[in-house]
RNA sequence: CGGGGCGUGGCGCAGUCUGGCUAGCGCGUCUGGUUUGGGACCAGAAGGUCGAAGGUUCGAAUCCUUUCGCCCCGACCA
């Protein structure tokens, strides 16, 4: 077979979302499923989902929070007690309606036994929990109460593309309640804080911090703000929400409690929640045109070794030398965690063993032969910047951590300097058109980026960004307030929000 | 749910308009050999009731009818 230029056909400029589906299935991280709008997440892609678990499970365990599990049908009367909530999920839910099969007049099979009161499968389970909640508080005393889940949720999309919009897909789900507004908002916000933490730290993401507008929030919430990431393509993606979920949701379940002042007070409830979406967000923010590129953070291997023999005096060797290698290295704490090294023995061909571990974006590759043995140096590759050479084996060992800290670092910066390089502020509309509006309309190349504009929250608004295809992603914290003009009704406005094309 | 497209060995496709030898090709797989710090080469082999059902015909992957499924573009959305 010819060499190829890289290993991934098309490339990122050529064709995004093509690129996206063939980084997938050249680094085995999933695979469409013989169920419409499902995917099999294979071992590849599911050692990410399990890294990312870890890592925000210890996150949630050190704010105070503990792990529950609740059922997957919810009653359907359960979900019409919130009118918003009903609303916004009703049109993508799952119903279970028998509970029974029997043989049909073709041999096949048939349900029966209609139920009662169908079933829904939980498209988010704000509503069951909240039911379990409201038996679970009765005092002030019983307050608050931090709860996460670890589940799989359905909705059942027209549309879908492996890891970012799935009919089923796997997520945490935390449930808090609390007496006071203050103390709901607090951890609304500390929320936030840890999945913009995670994405930061664990998956090497800048991600921007804000609130939705009214017109993005989830339904039934008060407020939900959200992290933000810009993808390779230059659109955003929504990366987590928490919400604000004021009182809604604990006058339509009845979640009270009596106060210390011997009054009954309805809760305060919050949510939040993160996906198996995020690892679409890894491909899309570090991928490159030979495949995966993973932060060692999350990197189900951080290193692998591939010995290199011809003679079977040398494969012992070879082997014995590579195994040391890998004890020593495995036995060092990465991040609290004893560094993952595996040592490649398939019998293949060196070059074809090379990128399939290339594709998968393992960081830090190794090829070890007698010539190193010798010399007592090891052979080696950065997965993120493509450099390579000898280094002293001893060296290695002691700088492994510092060099896997290194690349996480320059994978950040990487992502950042993209995110920084094509932002801007527009303060009118006609530059506006001009950012998002593609050169080839035909076949439209990457574009656009986030633009920061003064605005002002309307229905008006969403629906003029939607005729060019944008959408408001945030209002970001932390900005400086000056005034402008609402670049699409003209109106007087401090506020600005960033607006994108999104996934 | 509207518009378009596609179902042919594990994967990707050709063949369908204009019905006709034993349904081809590339990749992958298996076996043997030669190679070996690099996605190798040679030889051989396995693997398909052409999405399904019915019809027309001496003869159907190809024509007709029905049906199922998937993909893309919209609308909707984490």
């Amino acid at each position: 077979m010819a060499k190829q230029k890289t290993a991934i056909e098309p490339t990122r400029a050529e064709d995004y979302p093509e690129w996206y589906q063939a980084v997938i299935k050249a680094a085995d991280m999933a695979e469409n499923s013989d169920v419409r709008g499902c995917m099999v997440i294979k071992p590849w892609g599911y050692g990410i989902w399990e890294n990312m678990q870890k890592a925000l499970d210890a996150k949630f365990k050190a704010t105070g929070h503990e792990n529950a599990y609740f059922p997957l049908f919810i009653p359907l009367s359960f979900l019409e007690k919130e009118a918003e909530h009903v609303d916004g999920f009703a049109k993508e839910c799952a119903v279970v309606t028998h509970h029974r099969l029997e043989p049909n007049e073709s041999g096949g099979l048939k349900p029966a036994g209609q139920l009662e009161e169908p079933l829904v499968v939980r498209p988010t389970s704000e509503t069951i929990i909240g039911a379990a909640f409201s038996r679970w508080v009765q005092s002030h005393r019983d307050l608050p109460i931090l709860i996460n889940q670890w589940c799989n949720v359905v909705r059942w999309e027209l549309r879908t593309r492996m890891f970012l919009r799935t009919a089923e897909f796997l997520w945490q789900e935390g449930h808090t309640v609390h007496a006071t507004s203050e103390e709901a908002w607090i951890e609304t916000r500390r929320m936030l804080d840890v999945y913009a933490d995670f994405a930061e730290n664990h998956m090497a993401m800048p991600v921007i911090k804000g609130e939705k507008t009214s017109g993005e929030r989830f339904p039934g919430a008060v407020s939900t703000l959200t992290i933000e990431a810009m993808m390779q393509d230059r659109k955003a993606l929504q990366s987590g929400t928490s919400h604000f979920l004021g009182q809604n949701f604990a006058k339509a379940q009845d979640i009270k409690f009596q106060s210390e002042t011997e009054e009954v007070r309805y809760a305060w409830t919050t949510s939040w929640g993160l996906s198996t979406r995020m690892v679409g967000a890894l491909i899309m923010t570090h991928g490159d045109d030979d495949g995966l590129v993973l932060p060692p953070r999350l990197a189900p291997k951080q290193i692998v070794i591939m010995p290199i023999f011809k003679t079977d005096d040398e494969k012992s060797r070879v082997l014995s030398y590579c195994e040391t290698l890998q004890r020593e290295l495995a036995d060092q704490n990465y991040h609290g965690q004893p560094l993952e090294v595996v040592v490649d023995r398939r019998d293949m061909r060196g070059g074809e063993k090379k990128w399939f571990h290339i594709k998968r974006g393992v960081p830090i590759r190794l090829e070890i032969g007698p010539r190193d043995i010798n010399e007592n140096k090891v052979f080696f590759a950065r997965r993120d910047t493509g450099e390579s050479g000898s280094l002293d084996r001893n060296e290695f060992v002691k700088s492994v951590i510092t060099i896997l800290d290194n690349i996480q670092q320059t994978l950040y910066d990487r992502a950042l300097k993209l995110r920084q390089e094509n932002s801007r502020e527009i303060n009118s509309l006609e530059e506006f058109i001009e950012f998002f509006t593609p050169k080839n309309l035909q076949r439209p190349e990457i574009h656009g980026g986030f633009a920061l504009c003064p605005f002002v929250d309307s229905p008006e608004v969403t629906e003029i960004c939607k005729q060019h295809k944008v959408t408001i992603r945030c209002i970001p914290f932390n900005q400086e307030k000056y005034p402008g003009n609402c670049i699409f009704t003209g109106q007087k406005t401090v506020d600005r929000a960033i607006f994108a094309k999104a996934y």
